[in-house]
DNA sequence: ATGGGGCTTCCCATCATGGCAAGGTAAAGC
DNA sequence: GCTTTACCTTGCCATGATGGGAAGCCCCAT
């Protein structure tokens, strides 16, 4: 399998194959006579498992701490276990600022008129430095 | 007030406030005789507004937007509405995103032992692809 | 006058990804 | 065999918002 065919079969660019290499998340495949990569089974197999790791929002330190324990049969699972909790905490630290962000500016939407007006609560707030106060008032 | 004190007073960093200039999303202050920008209460103040908006998650594309509708007296609170309105649909999007993958996450990290041994359904079911069958067998 | 701290500009790095350009190559069609 | 076409190679640039650092100038206090 060359590059774009590998690409097809994982799901990961080949921009992105070059890169993982160049990163060494990946091993340097072997190369024809006139410089081609050339990836096997296995080698997409593992590449599978990046993308999904990846679609999973893993960064790619984890991504490699993972893939090393993949391939490594005397793994403990607790570090997997590790690694991931590791990250939904990460996610779920993400998602509480998000949320909290969705609620004030979600305050601010509904007491906007959105009308022609230039008297806007949300630029209130932004201007007055989101206290209470400017919400209520 | 120069750079170092309008970055404290404004709770950006001196490095960002000459990056928002060189972006155009400040105007140029003024500069001593040897070339000290010169920062004032009124600039400081948009530069607080910037802060709080960066503190909700807008993008600096927003931001902009923001500021100029912010200091256009005939705006119309509508189009500050449907800015925050986008951008509170992008915060949900992602958040959605993120939730899924807190839930994928945490069924595998459920299912997963966390000791010394080296079966694991996380690498597992990266490995075999996601579905559902890798979780539930 | 001298030292320290703050200012200036410019360059580099992040992280994962895409795009572009120039040049080589493989395979298929004529 | 020659042409075309599609693909491969490397290398550079760009993203977005931020930090770091270096070299050099400036202001103030001692």
């Amino acid at each position: 399998m060359v590059i774009g065919e590998a690409a097809k079969a994982s799901g990961i660019s080949a921009k992105m194959l070059r890169y993982y290499e160049s990163i060494g998340l990946i091993p340097r495949p072997p190369r024809t006579g006139s410089g081609y990569r050339i990836y096997g089974a296995h080698e997409v197999e593992t590449l599978r498992f990046i993308r999904r790791a990846r679609d999973l929002g893993l960064s790619m330190d984890r991504i490699r701490l993972l893939v090393d324990l993949w391939h490594n049969r005397a793994r403990a699972s607790r570090d997997v276990k590790r690694i991931a909790s590791a990250h939904v905490a990460e996610l779920q630290h993400r998602i509480a600022e998000m949320t909290a962000m969705c609620a004030t500016l979600g305050e601010l939407i509904a007491a906007c008129h959105g009308d022609e007006a230039p008297e806007c609560p949300i630029l209130r707030d932004l201007a007055a430095g989101g206290g209470r106060e400017a919400v209520l008032f």
